[in-house]
RNA sequence: GGAGGGGUAGCCAAGUGGCCAACGGCAACAGACUGUAAAUCUGUCGGUCCUCGACCUUCGGUGGUUCGAAUCCACCCCCCUCCA
């Protein structure tokens, strides 16, 4: 069974490159193999991801996985794909990073006794005793300045229009990195090191290093950094960065975030995010193709990793909210709503909340009002007024053009609410007490 | 320590005494088209109040020259390259 992870990240277009004898040595024995994971949030992001799925596979097929958590790493930043120099993480944030991101690999590995449990390793542990002479005597001395010079990370910031220099403690990290592989290799039978492309580097640092010291042997696998078809960086949307932490991303928007994929991206995210089979994979492609307007492959996507990260239960509220919000049942729809599900399905969607005075509808509230100071919903009048000329203001799914439109008791949705829309996704619920 | 180059809006990047809230590009936001897609086209894009328009805060920092400064002068801070 061991033989099947490379031929499962081939067809997923997750391999991007491996050094000479890393297939053999997957296909002879139960492996060892790790990932780096860098502690700059307290929750992984979907980039992150990738590679939790790689190492998902890597343990499907028989190996054992080990996720580092770089406690060290993160002290020191990873100048790979940075242009500038990073900033330093304190060891408080550190130690909360760390923690939210263990909880979060755990959900994805089994961790359960075996030959191929899982297990999570911090590189603060071997490298909080080590002091700085150590380090460059038994470090350093084997890994010269040529040749962590030769490295694309460190010439970058030395060659061409970009250069930005670099500080020592950057230039230090491969070795750090490094070293990590070789304490691995040592201690815990580590024979291969898994990562992004960018990682490249890094990763052959370290076989270096483990072949130089103790003319050992190890091996470097990388998987293909993801990019949006249209060259943009995946992960990100309007809002910043998609996490899994539901408490940054909300089920709903995490749900969405699939859901919007273009379809050139949806072929590559199923591959990869998903496990579903080949034959599985390839049908829906042909299903897609057929009928791309029913975005087949968006839905499976979506509902897949949104139930892998956030459970059933996340993706039910996500499935009703993304009804209510996209329907086509339109202000009709939401009046058939009981307020507590009405209530429920806004919350669910993130949608954010404002109580307002029944006094205030007495005269009419004017949509600036309404926009702005009632609901805190948008920062300024101008934003509102800017809005309305675009015609980007809706209320109660009704687009508003007038500045001086009004709105009085007749209007509200049961007798209660007024459903606020900034274009076609962003909303505020405005419910009036009182 | 010496010599040179540089610091302009979220980013890149023009501008080198008034016509500058500052060309252009990217990103972003919105609209049209659609499939809650991509591509394309259109509008907005320092902030506040807003109908035109008005006012406020910006060009590394602090002072100065001037009717008037992002632009000139002085000092200071930071970055890059080369030299010691």
């Amino acid at each position: 069974m061991a033989s099947s992870f490379f031929e499962e990240l081939t067809w997923r277009r997750m391999l991007h490159d491996s050094m000479p004898g890393t297939k053999e040595l997957l296909e002879q024995e139960r492996v060892t193999g790790y990932i780096g994971f860098d502690p700059t949030a307290d929750s992984l992001g979907v980039g992150n991801l990738v590679q939790v799925m790689t190492l998902l596979h890597f343990q499907h097929a028989g190996h054992k996985p080990l996720a580092l958590v770089g406690g060290a790493t993160g002290m020191v930043g990873d100048p790979s794909g940075k242009s500038e120099e990073r900033n330093l993480l304190s060891l408080d944030s550190l130690q909360k990073n760390l923690a939210g991101q263990r909880r979060q690999l755990e959900r994805f590995l089994d961790f359960s006794a075996g030959p191929s449990q899982a297990e999570i390793v911090n590189n603060y542990d071997w490298f909080k005793s080590m002091s700085f002479l150590d380090f460059i005597r038994d470090v350093g001395k084997h890994i010269t300045v040529n040749y962590m010079m030769a490295k694309d990370s460190v010439k970058k910031r030395f060659a061409g229009d970009e250069r930005e220099g670099m500080s020592f403690t950057e230039f230090s990290y491969q070795l750090v990195q490094g070293y990590d592989f070789w304490w691995l290799w040592k201690h815990k039978g580590v024979k291969l090191q898994m990562g992004g492309s960018d990682q490249w580097g890094n990763i052959v640092t370290g076989t270096e290093l483990i072949r130089r010291k103790d003319a050992g042997e190890a091996f470097a696998l990388t998987t293909p950094l993801i990019k949006k078809a249209d060259g943009t960086k995946f992960g990100k949307t309007e809002k910043g960065n998609v996490w899994l932490d539901p408490a940054r991303t909300s089920p709903y928007e995490f749900y969405q975030f699939w859901l919007n994929a273009s379809d050139a991206d949806a072929k590559t995210y199923v591959r990869i995010f998903t496990l579903l089979d080949r034959p599985t994979v390839e049908g829906l492609e042909a299903e897609h193709d057929q009928a791309p307007e029913q975005r087949a492959l968006q839905r499976t996507l979506a509902k897949d990793i949104t139930t892998r990260v956030h459970g059933k239960d996340e993706l039910e509220v996500a499935l009703a909210a993304t009804d209510v919000l996209f329907g086509k049942g339109t202000i009709e729809q939401l009046k058939a709503l009981t307020d507590e599900r009405f209530e429920s399905v806004f919350k669910g969607a993130g949608v954010p909340v404002a109580d307002v005075p029944r006094a205030a509808l007495s005269t009419g509230v004017s949509v600036v009002d309404l926009f702005t100071e009632r609901s805190n919903f948008l920062p300024s009048k101008g934003e509102v007024h800017r809005l309305l000329k675009g015609n980007a203001v809706s209320v109660n799914k009704e687009k508003v053009s007038d500045p001086k439109a009004t709105f009085a008791a007749e209007k509200l949705i049961n007798g209660r609410y007024l459903l606020l829309q900034k274009g076609k996704k962003d909303y505020c619920l405005v419910r009036f007490v009182g």
